[in-house]
DNA sequence: AATATTTTTTAGATTAACCTAAAAATTTAA
DNA sequence: TTAAATTTTTAGGTTAATCTAAAAAATATT
């Protein structure tokens, strides 16, 4: 069945919010992300309901099918392929690279996606530590911590980033860090639970706990 | 000022069916070329018009205006590169990328545009020959003739095609014939100017006049 | 030059994706 | 457990890009 780039927009978001819960999503929470109206988000849950790609009863908020699931999952696969092919083919920046692969993501071949993969190696992450859905749709479940959720004097590693907003990572490159820096967490302030760090061995920063959210590590 | 696909498309086809004439282009050739009717046409054209990208009077035809000439020729860029991008980087067949290509044309980001031309060499032509413009969108001219025009007994360089169909170029594979191709002219047939031709010095064999035709030469 | 044919435009609808304003349902709080 | 607040849906419009059918203009033919 056809599906529109908008379509597949809203199926992304949909996705990307169950990620964070087992919870119906609200009608509310989708239009936040797709930057549109509740009453807008309501037409579009109705025909994508008909499609087969979601269930949704209303009031009662969505879910992805399984063919809803499936489809969400081949988008963001693309995206992130792109993303790496941006960052290692073409010499963009980290912070660059979202808004082309949002552009990019909804180029329909199938067997350019494969041919993708393969010259980028079959990677498992994109730039941001992401992980990559491999042809089967199977994502790999990477289990890391929330720097933030780490203990004093524990010692660990940038595995991803839980955000790619330009300004976000702009300010991590400005802090010198970026996938693989090695973190020793020399304290952890009460007050504002800022963190005092050490990046790569050097003279350690205090990072807020805001930004400390946003960092996934590896212990 | 922001222009949709659809607006893309129109200039892209009006600068095609510019370069094979100085006639103002007319609604009908615009409408077989789009895949829609003619009703449909005229009002786009009445749109272009307003945006400043194409100068019409109504019943006297159609012409890019020089900002709807650059959008056209930045459009062509972006294709031809993808397409060679495609075949050199991905591994496609020259007869696969068109549709692919038709897609990636349109994403939006000039950075990428140029660090993919620099990537791939910054090439003069894409796989079937045709020239790509420079970021400037100046589109050096190639003087190729077509197979059919050259003479009996002589020598020349297959250069490029003047169709990039898919059955087209499948056939041109199949006879053994692609970029670069020494064709020597052994005869031309009267009876249905078919003729017949070594290819790379091997056993002469037969190609019809239209095939002919759509293959540009270098003598 | 008058008529027939073809091309192009206009008029009026349709569809997808959005909007605002108002109504209905649900959730929260007194 | 009602009332208040919030969320969601419905109703009715808008815009871009298309369509069909009919009217108007241009071109070709006798």
């Amino acid at each position: 069945m056809a599906i529109s780039f908008t379509e597949e927009n809203y199926l992304k978001v949909i996705h990307r919010l169950s990620e964070a819960t087992q919870e119906d999503i609200s009608t509310n929470a989708v239009a936040e992300q797709m930057q549109t109206k509740a009453a807008s988000v309501t037409d579009m849950l109705r025909k994508l309901a008909d499609k087969g790609w979601v269930n949704y009863q209303k009031y009662q908020g969505v879910r992805l099918s399984p063919t809803g699931e499936k489809i969400a999952l081949s988008i963001v696969r693309k995206h992130r392929l792109w993303e790496l092919f941006l960052v290692e083919k073409m010499g963009f920046n980290w912070d660059e690279v979202h808004d082309i692969a949002e552009q990019l993501e909804h180029i329909e071949s199938d067997e350019l996606v494969n041919k993708l993969d393969e010259y980028l190696g079959f990677p498992k992450t994109d730039p941001h530590g992401d992980p990559i859905p491999n042809k089967e749709g199977i994502l790999p479940e990477l289990a890391y911590s929330q720097l933030s959720e780490i203990k004093a004097n524990k010692t660990c590693k940038l595995m991803g980033v839980a955000q790619d907003s330009t300004v976000f990572l702009q300010l991590l490159t400005k802090l010198n860090l970026s996938l693989g820096a090695k973190l020793d967490i020399q304290e952890i302030n009460e007050f504002d639970r800022s963190i005092f760090v050490s990046i790569n061995d050097a003279a350690p920063i205090f990072i807020s706990h805001e930004v400390a959210k946003n960092i996934l590590v590896k212990s």
